[in-house]
DNA sequence: CGTATACTCAAGTGTTCTATTGATTACTTG
DNA sequence: CAAGTAATCAATAGAACACTTGAGTATACG
């Protein structure tokens, strides 16, 4: 009995093991906080991440045998997107460990961040207070296909790479909050440096959209699947027909 | 930038990464588990896990290293305990991921209390209102060392080993719900079937004592450091005085 | 039907991880 | 101070892992 016990356990752990061991990449960590954006291809993510299609394709294989993330296929694009919302709370609890008590961590911070003259970053509920009231733009600093697969209700879509030329048609008369990915993306602190370069007030959410939607407030889905060109393409989905460009 | 800020990115991920990888092999997942009951010395968890001491520390140390347990000394002993709530959190959120969605678990399960011909078990808010009722005994099935370092107020403590023997100084009257170290451990479901059997009726409680603490929930703490010695040595503590014994 | 694209697979290589062994340190006790 | 115990350290062999490269598969498109 008592060795035949000590192999139940063995194999339980084992198991809990395999989502553990998926979880200690560094790839792939960030490729799951990248999913926790929406779905995306296979070449996307390689793309952002500096990786080669074949390694990332391994890290997803990786992600899939530890049931961390699940797939659909569309033509000749693999989505990937997070098998469910507790994966999620998986990285966002590592993230809270690893800010509380790794001494490395709060270094590399201060490093980046730790020179920065902002306005204190906004929290959720301080937001939600906001836009109850009215009185905010809630931007989304994150690129285009990222918006369009998931946002938060009522947030108007400026990609941090066209906010320069968009200033203009920007309202002046308004505080901004700018979000993005999450706490540890600049986007959202580089949103608000522009914008307070350019006289406007502007706040940064602590949090990206992942933790707003994981709280369970109002988000707008995407109508249709998200869609990824490559920077500067015109965006393609399937069945493009020129003529209706 | 973008160079510099791949960088930050990797550096990032990596230490993120860490916390992850600590959590990637089985052994060190069950020494989560076992001091998420309470501190616990190195030669105690080895001898329970059946692994070598020098295997056992080194393990403690890339935990340490994770950040995810911290450690006292008291004598000779090493005392190791869970660097804070989180990391429970962190071992609860994995078993909930792999519970999920990892079939071979489900096998796993289902070929190891497949059978069992138990009452249902009872939820911790089921527990809570029976105790209010106080129509029910709640006992501890674990060792008498995790008892001792923190219970569920009012337990009794019946280690399984001795449940037997101790049987008939327990009242026949009462309902039983024995719980011990979580979901996946047997202890809870062993008391339960030797109580039914003794014609009592018991159920055992879904969940284990951190998860009853991780609710917030009444605890009674060790009121001294917890005791941990072999197997039927008399426990020691620092100076043992014989005579007062 | 041929070409291009997105992805996966398989093999190879250098690195990291795990567990063992034996030695060493730290502390307690007589 | 000598002996005993808890724990760590250091060295090592074998296993597992990460990334590369090149080939292979599936789908789209002209």
């Amino acid at each position: 009995m008592t060795s035949h016990h000590r192999d139940f356990k063995d194999r339980l752990y084992a198991q809990f093991a395999r989502v553990g061991k998926a979880l200690g990449s560094p790839h792939r960590i960030e490729i799951l906080e990248l999913l926790a954006q929406g779905e995306r291809p296979v070449d996307s993510l390689a793309r952002e991440m500096g990786l080669s299609l074949a390694n990332t394709s391994q890290h997803l294989q990786a992600l899939r045998q530890a049931a961390l993330v699940d797939s659909r296929k569309e033509g000749l694009f693999m989505y990937y997107r997070l098998a469910e919302p507790a994966v999620f709370d998986l990285c966002a609890t590592i993230r809270r460990v690893a800010a509380r008590r790794l001494a490395d961590l709060e270094r590399l911070l201060n490093q980046h961040f730790g020179s920065r003259s902002q306005p204190a970053a906004v929290g959720i509920q301080d937001l939600l207070e906001r836009m109850r009231l009215g009185d905010v733009i809630v931007l989304d600093a994150r690129p285009a296909s990222e918006y369009e697969a998931g946002h938060i209700a009522g947030a108007i879509s400026v990609p941090i790479d066209e906010l320069q030329k968009r200033l203009r048609s920007l309202p002046r008369d308004k505080e901004y909050v700018a979000y993005c990915r999450g706490p540890y993306c600049v986007y959202a602190d580089r949103a608000v440096e522009l914008l307070t370069k350019s006289r406007r007030r502007a706040r940064r959410l602590m949090e990206g959209f992942p933790e707003w939607r994981a709280a369970g407030l109002p988000i707008t889905l995407a109508d249709s699947p998200a869609r990824h060109g490559r920077r500067g393409d015109p965006v393609r989905t399937r069945r493009p027909r020129r003529s209706s460009a």
